[in-house]
RNA sequence: GCGCCCUUAGCUCAGUAGGAUAGAGCAACUGCCUUCUAAGCAGUCGGUCGGAGGUUCGAAUCCUCCAGGGCGUACCA
């Protein structure tokens, strides 16, 4: 696939024609980047500076097949228009205006109708290769982001039940973030917003009531819009475990409720635990009420103008900045509708001054942020640092057949059972390897396969495949010293290797700065399948001992990226399988 | 009706700012284990990129329209 690889100079400027005629190969000076992409970049951006059309930014892409090089650019097209001139003879100037002699590029070509195709000089890709056994658990992060912090708000699921599997995706893809944010140097807090108040609380607490009174052997009726799932039974077993009859006839229900809630949330930890994270705070909707931080909003609204009393409801004028209808924010009942504490709750996050908010929701809440964002603009606060992300839906497939997800036990329901059923690596994996955008399709039977078919083993088996060669190199008593003799690494397999290898920290970047992690596993995957097909035709261990040493400096720094972009998605990279 | 997302091989999906001959996995078929893990490699088969226009030297990608699917469009969260 063709590749964009930088937009920016960074700050990395050659010379720049100085007007006296002299070309720029003459006062030309070495050592000035740190990639042969910089290089480029920079002379086409001093090629343009020169032709007075600065406002065109050079493109480098990489090339999907071999014979167009490592990098290149339709720059020359681009410029036909502009110059009125043949693709082609542009393209012949740009080839003439590099220098001759370089230590970045081995060769330019120009092909096809005026792309100009650069190859690497295969000294700076073995200096780029240095660096990955040189930075060792580090490789792949940078401190882009260094100073700044990120606020990732995601789950957020009321504590009325366990997590399920559509949490699942949504759980999983907000700690990959954050392990991807942390990667390019944010300090990422990760949040967890509830409410244990509202209706759907109190009809848990309910629940458990009536739940509770059949066990008692009241013969009651249970609604069918109740919390059906067994989970409810069990919080009320153990409430008559403790309290014995002594509630019969409370209908209070506090105790209920509180139980309840407490129950299910050490559940929710005890899941997203075995995930592999932790929240670092968990926001309660209840501490807007007690703040006054709700009543706030809706008088700065008001003072704005903004606000209306209008048949016994408290109505947002959205229609009033640019929205099709209004919207109640406060009920004739007195309650607050959603929108009302959402609007809260993200004044308050945009108050804490992070760098950067990330939102995370599923498709069904996609109606409920334009107006929240509407309403901090209204109140006058910033929205570009607020980044929401909404995820489509989870459906789950067995033997190419939709296994419907409703509440009776058999089904995989909870993220629990699913992890049960196909152990933490298959769960991370397979919720990440699409893209949010798309509508995720869960294959339990290829997930539940321990086999060739199941692709997360694949880049798993490259990971301990090399451990096994590393130990069977210690075993028969070669010293290993990184980064010795990788000049012999020479075969178009190790070559390959070698080039995907040092793209491993741009590709971190670009998956972090666009939020998809999706990105981060397919590369690991194009990874485990070039160390494989080099696995095939290449010996490490072998008679020729300086070969031996740089292939196991090869093997060695693949294991690292794989083993540095598994833990970035949370997947265990296992030294035997 | 309106809004957002999706439509790419038989199936599930990549395709990262418009580039050169559209890729992978699974499924089907064929080879390769006396040699560091065959959970692997190599090969065959398979596509009017939902449809029609448009912009461009060049479109799966950008624009418009149409069709199909998902999710919303509450004084539910």
């Amino acid at each position: 696939m063709w590749s964009l690889i930088s937009f920016c100079r960074n700050g990395a400027s050659s010379t720049v024609s100085n007007g006296c005629g002299l070309m720029r190969k003459w006062n030309w000076s070495p050592m000035n980047f740190k990639n042969p992409e910089e290089f480029i970049l920079s002379t086409l951006a001093d090629f343009l500076n020169q032709k007075n059309l600065n406002d065109i930014q050079p493109v480098l892409q990489k090339p999907k097949e071999e014979q167009f090089g490592d990098f290149s650019t339709s720059l020359a097209l681009q410029l036909a228009k502009p110059l009125r001139s043949k693709p082609a003879e542009i393209a012949a100037e740009i080839k003439n205006f590099f220098p001759v002699q370089n230590e970045y590029l081995s060769k330019i070509e120009i092909a096809g109708p005026g792309f100009l195709n650069f190859f690497a000089a295969v000294n700076n890709v073995y200096d780029q290769f240095r660096q990955i056994l040189n930075s060792a658990g580090r490789f792949g992060l940078t401190d882009l982001n260094s100073g700044k912090t990120a606020l990732i708000e995601y789950v957020s699921a009321n504590p009325t039940g366990p997590l399920t599997i559509g949490h699942g995706r949504q759980a999983v893809l907000g700690d990959t973030l954050t392990r991807l944010l942390e990667a390019t140097g944010y300090k990422v807090q990760r949040e967890y917003y509830f409410n244990n108040a509202g209706r759907q609380m109190r009809i848990l607490g309910e629940s458990v009531r009536l739940r509770y009174l059949q066990l008692l052997g009241v013969n009651t009726e249970f609604p069918e819009d109740y919390y059906q799932g067994e989970y409810i039974r069990d919080i009320a077993r153990q409430i008559l475990a403790e309290f014995g009859a002594a509630l019969k006839d409370d209908t209070e229900n506090t105790i209920f409720k509180d139980r309840a809630e407490q129950a299910i949330f050490t559940d929710i930890k005890n899941t997203v635990s075995r995930l592999g994270f932790a929240f670092d705070t968990f926001f309660n909707e209840k501490s807007l009420y007690d703040d006054k931080k709700i009543d706030a909003v809706v008088a700065d609204l008001r003072s704005r103008g903004l606000v209306e009393d209008r048949d016994g409801a408290t109505w947002f004028l959205t229609t009033k900045i640019g929205f099709e209808q209004d919207r109640v924010i406060i009920k004739s009942s007195g309650e607050p509708t959603y929108r009302l504490p959402d609007i809260a709750y993200h004044v308050d996050k945009v108050k804490r001054n992070y760098d950067l908010i990330v939102d995370i929701f599923g498709a069904d809440h996609i109606a409920t942020y334009p107006d929240v964002l509407a309403g901090l603009q209204a109140l006058g606060l910033p929205t570009a640092q607020i980044k929401v992300l909404i995820h489509q839906f989870v459906t789950l497939t067995e033997g190419g057949k939709v296994v419907k997800m409703s509440t009776r036990k058999a089904n995989f329901v909870t993220l629990d059972e699913l992890m049960d059923e196909v152990g933490v690596d298959v769960t991370r994996y397979f919720f990440l390897m699409r893209h949010m955008n798309a509508h995720l399709n869960f294959d339990l039977g290829l997930a539940k396969t321990q086999s060739d078919e199941n692709p997360v083993f694949y880049i798993q088996y490259a990971h301990a495949r090399i451990c096994s060669i590393k130990t069977l190199a210690a075993e028969r008593g070669v010293t290993y010293q990184p980064n010795l003799h990788i000049e012999l690494l020479q075969s178009g397999e190790e070559l390959n290797l070698i080039k995907h290898l040092i793209q491993f920290p741009e590709l971190v970047r670009s998956a972090a700065e666009n939020f998809e992690p999706h990105r981060l596993v397919n590369y690991l995957f194009d990874l485990a399948n070039l160390f494989h097909k080099f696995y095939t035709l290449c010996r490490v261990i072998s008679d020729d001992a300086a070969l031996t040493l740089a292939r196991l400096s090869l093997i060695d720094a693949t294991r690292l990226v794989i083993a540095n972009g598994l833990r970035l998605l949370g997947i265990s990279a296992p030294e035997k399988m």
